[in-house]
DNA sequence: ATTGATAGTGTTATGTTATAACATGTTATG
DNA sequence: CATAACATGTTATAACATAACACTATCAAT
């Protein structure tokens, strides 16, 4: 349960947080939600989310397969993709759509429409509020259209990414 | 050349151009800028543009290797897939993330982060700007991350489709 | 207690999307 | 012509995702 990380050249976005709490406060805060809606925290879906959040990165869907079978689960495909839907539906997952990959959400608190800024380099992600990222969705419907969802995802190289080599 | 639609009920964002103008332009656009940028607008690279200005609306790779099949191209998933990047990189093709699926750029003149509306029972994609689509990039920069590239999706249902049934 | 509905997980097979690696042809230039 | 560069072609395979069906457990209603 580290406090701080060693560098300093690291982006801010990927780094102000506590891990060891956040871990914690995910997994009271997933377990409480599951109590309240009345669904089932079963033990593969808390594998999966303990899985993706204790790593706090994206990971593809065949290495949470791996990871699985690790942990005496099954492997097979269907397996990882049917509980990260239903991790996501609720809000505890997002995917990350430029890395075909899976990640744990940082606030599932917030009601939210999460945006993502990307290390190409690296592929580290940092969720991050719309405020933080500097973009507004001023009026979510466009003309008539109602939006029931967005993907902001924000890719560039991060500064550790940056000082290490250039390009 | 049509000039309107039909009905009435159509999202407006998702109707308000004309085609016929829009391939023609396209198509003078890209020949100009290959022309002045010294790159080979080969009949393959056109071919690919074309299938995609002419249906406007986003095809898979493999849709795409198809149509180039038809028309007496090779049909193996490479050239597909070069030939998109390149257009990718020249701004004239974009990638939804959402469907897997490429579409051309509605306005290549413009220098963008393209934000696109997708509706997800029609599939029918609209390339907004910045400020018909109420999203604002206020700060391009997030705490000393560069951001090279941006993917904006907005999913939801388009007006025809919503009136045609319920849900 | 049996029936039947629902939910969760397991398994097999297959579908879909994308890339690696290498071969061939074509064009421009020294 | 040599050769570098670019473009295309081909084969094989990797990576990502879903369909369809089987099995079990739980629970409510009869």
């Amino acid at each position: 349960m580290k406090k701080k990380r060693e560098g300093k050249t690291t982006s801010k976005i990927f780094d102000d947080h506590d891990h060891g709490m956040c871990f914690d406060d995910a997994i009271e805060q997933i377990e409480n939600y599951f109590l309240k809606k009345n669904l089932q925290f079963t033990p593969l879906r808390r594998k999966v989310f303990e899985i993706l959040i204790r790593d706090h990165k994206p990971l593809g869907a065949y290495e949470i397969l791996e990871a699985l079978g690790r942990d005496g689960f099954s492997s097979s495909p269907p397996i990882a993709y049917r509980v990260l839907d239903f991790l996501m539906e609720h809000g505890f997952v997002h995917k990350i759509q430029g890395l075909n990959a899976f990640i744990a959400c940082s606030n599932p608190n917030h009601s939210h429409s999460p945006a993502f800024v990307i290390c190409r380099k690296c592929e580290k992600v940092a969720e991050v509020d719309e405020k933080k990222s500097g973009i507004s969705f001023a009026s979510p419907n466009i003309e008539n259209f109602e939006v029931e969802k967005t993907t902001v995802e924000m890719t560039g190289v991060c500064t550790t990414c940056a000082s290490a080599a250039t390009i």
